[in-house]
DNA sequence: CATGAATGAGGGTTCATTCAT
DNA sequence: TATGAATGAACCCTCATTCAT
C-alpha cells in the first residue's frame, strides 16, 4: 500500500519534471535561449517560480536537462534507425540523413541547443550516460557491423563514430547558417563518399 | 613632424586596445569566460570601466575580438604551416599535431574559448573574413596542393576542408576532457588515416 | 474566505505602491526632482531596489505616477468644488483660489513637480483621463453651467476651459517664485475680472 | 593698438562661443534635447570637448543658453511687431498669430524648448533680463499703448501681460500635440476675443 | 509541498568633467 | 589657449535564488 503510493507520488513527481522541461523547451523554440528565465518557464508550466526550484536545483541543471533532452530526440532516432534491419553502412547515410531532416524541422531549437551543447561540452562528454556518448556508442555499434560484415575495415570504432557525429553537426551547423533552398543530400552523399572512399586516388584508374 | 606624431599616437591607442584585449584573455584563462565583466576587465588593465569603451564599443565586441585573437594565433600557425615546403599530406597532418600541441599550451584559454565559438557560430561562420574561413580556406588550398600532385583524388576542397577543421575541434575537445598523459599523436595518426584511406575494405586481392 | 485572502493581498499590493510612491514624493520635496533614483526610492522605501520594479514597470511609469499623484489631488479638490452648491461664477473663483492655497501648502513639491508637468505634457495632453482633461472637464462644465444659466454669453468652454487652467498655472508658478508676503487675493480678483470683463472699455455711456 | 588687439580677440571668443551654441541649437532641432551632450556639441562645433568648457562652465550653462537663444528669437519677432505701425489691439493679435506661425515653423525644437524652459523656469521668471520678462515688458507696453487709446480699460498690465504670454504658449502647446490641418486663426481669434470682451453676456442684447 | 513577493548583487552603458600635454 | 584621452560616479534594469506563509 504504502509503496503503491510511494509510486503514484514518484510518477507524479516525474510528470511534473517532465511539464518543466517541455516548458522550457516550447519557450526555447518559440522565443529562443536567453529568454528562458525562471519566471517565464514558471509561467509556461503554470507553476510557481519556487516550485521548479524543488525538480531541478538551479537554472544550470534545468538547462542541462533541456539540451539534453533536445539531443535526445535525434539520439532517439538514431536508435530507431540503428534496430531497423539495413546493411550498416546504409545505417551510417540514414544517421545523417536523418540528421538533417531533423534540423530542417528544428532549426530554431537547434540553433539554440548549439550554444548550450557547448556552452555544457565538458559535462556531456564527461558524462558516459549523456546523449553524447549514447549517440558515439549508437554509431561506433553500426561501425561494428560493417566490420563483422567486412563492409569496412578494421578501425577504433569509437573514434570514429566521435569523429563522424562531429561531422555531421558540422553539416548541420552550416545548413542552419546558409539555409540554401537546394537539397542537402548532395552534402550528405559527399560525406559518406569521404569516409567510405577516403582521399586517396581511386586505384582502380592506375 | 605631425605625421610622426600622429603615427605615435596610434601606435599608443593600438596598444592600450591590445593591453586591454590580453586584461581580457588573462580573466578568461585565470576565472573562466563568464567572470569577463566589464569591470572586472577595467581593474585588470588598470584603466576606467569608460576607457574600455573608447576602444570596443560594447562587451560584445570586446568578446568577439577575445574569441578571434585566441583562433587567430591558430590561424596563423596554419597559415605558416602551409607556407613550408612540405608535401601536402604531410601539412595536412601538421595541422592536426600543431593544433593539438597548441591545445596542450593553452587548454585553459581555448576550453573557455569554444564556448565564445559557438555561442557566436553564427557570426564567424556567416562573416567569411572570420578565423574559421580563413582557416577553412588553407585547409582547402592545401587540399587543392595534394589534388594537382595527384597525391588525393578530386573532391570539393572546401567541404573537406571544413570537415577537417572540424575533426581538429573534436579532436581538441576531446583532448581536453580526457587530458591522458599519453600522446595525442596516435589520435592524429587514426584521424589521417580515416581521411586518406576511408573506412572502405583495403583491397587485399592487389 | 479565499476572495477575503485576495482581496487582503491586493490591499497590501495597493500599499507597498502607496509606499513607493510616498518615498519618490518625499525625496522630491525634499531632494528635488533629479535626485529621484531607482536606488534613492528604494532605499527610502526600505524596499530592495528589484522590488520597485515589481510595482512600477520602470522608472518612467514610477515618475509619470509621482507627477499624476501631486496634480491629481488638486483635480479631486477642483472636482468637489464642482459639486458644491455655489454659483458657477464663484466656483471658477474658488478654483483659482484654493489652487493658489495648495501650491502654498505644497510649494517645494509643486516645484518641483511642474517639471515633471512639462517635460511628460505631451503624455498628459495626449492622455484624455489625465489629471489635465479631468481638470479642463470640470471647468468646461462649470462654464457650461454658467452659460445655462446665463451668467455668461456662449462660448467654446473646452478653450476657455483649457485656458484658464493654464492662467491659474500661471499665476502658481508666479506665486512660487516671488514668494511674496502679500495675500494672493489680489491676483485671484485680478483674474476673474479679466476674464469676465475682458479688457474692452467700460460701456460709460450707460 | 592693445586695445584693439583684445577687442579683436574679444570679438572672435564671442564668435566662438556663438558657434558653440548654434551647433547646440541644430542638434536640438535635428535629433532633440537629450541627445544634446558635450561630445555631440563638440564634434558639431568641429572642436574639442575641452573647449567648450572655456566658453561654457558647464552644461547647464550651455542649455541655459540655448533655452534663451531659442525663445529670443521669437521674442524679437515680438519687439519687431511692437515697433510697427498698428492699432495696440491688432499688435497682440499679430503676437499670437506669429507665435502659431513660428510653432508651426520649428515645431520640433520648440516641443524640446519646453521642456527646458519649464525646467529652467525658475531662473528666467527670476531673472529680469530673461527672454520671458523681455516679452511681458513688450506686451505690458502694447497694453499700455492700448489704454493710452481708450482701446482698452485700465488694467496691471504686467500681470495682463504675463497671462497673455501664458496663455499664447497654451495654444502653441497644444497646437503641437493636436497638429491638426485646420487653420490656428480660429484659436487666435478666440482668444482675443475672450481677452477683449471677456465672458459676461452681451449687455446689448439685454 | 507549493507559493510568489522580496531580494540585492551584478550587469552593461553613458557622459559631464578634468588635466597633462 | 586648445586638446581629447581618461575618468569613474551614477544610472537603469535583470533575474537567479530564498524563505515566510
Amino acid at each position: 500500500m504504502n509503496d503503491r503510493k510511494e509510486s503514484r507520488e514518484k510518477a507524479l513527481e516525474e510528470l511534473t519534471r517532465k511539464d518543466i522541461l517541455e516548458s522550457a523547451v516550447r519557450i526555447l523554440k518559440a522565443e529562443g535561449m536567453k529568454r528562458i528565465t525562471m519566471d517565464r518557464v514558471a509561467k509556461e508550466a503554470d507553476l510557481a517560480k519556487g516550485t521548479i526550484y524543488r525538480y531541478f536545483r538551479n537554472k544550470k541543471d534545468l538547462l542541462d536537462s533541456v539540451a539534453d533532452c533536445g539531443f535526445m530526440e535525434l539520439a532517439q532516432e538514431y536508435e530507431s534507425i540503428a534496430g531497423r534491419d539495413h546493411a550498416p553502412l546504409a545505417k551510417l547515410g540514414l544517421f545523417a540523413t536523418t540528421s538533417m531532416k531533423y534540423i530542417e524541422k528544428n532549426q530554431s531549437i537547434l540553433k539554440e541547443l548549439r550554444t548550450v551543447m557547448f556552452t555544457t561540452a565538458d559535462q556531456y562528454i564527461s558524462d558516459k550516460t549523456s546523449w553524447y556518448w549514447k549517440t558515439v556508442d549508437i554509431f561506433a555499434s553500426t561501425l561494428d557491423e560493417a566490420i563483422q560484415t567486412g563492409k569496412i575495415r578494421e578501425i577504433n570504432t569509437v573514434k570514429v563514430g566521435t569523429l563522424f557525429l562531429n561531422s555531421i553537426n558540422s553539416l548541420m551547423a552550416h545548413h542552419v547558417n546558409f539555409s540554401t533552398p537546394k537539397s542537402f543530400e548532395e552534402d550528405v552523399r559527399d560525406l559518406m563518399d569521404l569516409y567510405i572512399n577516403g582521399l586517396a586516388p581511386k586505384p582502380t584508374l592506375q
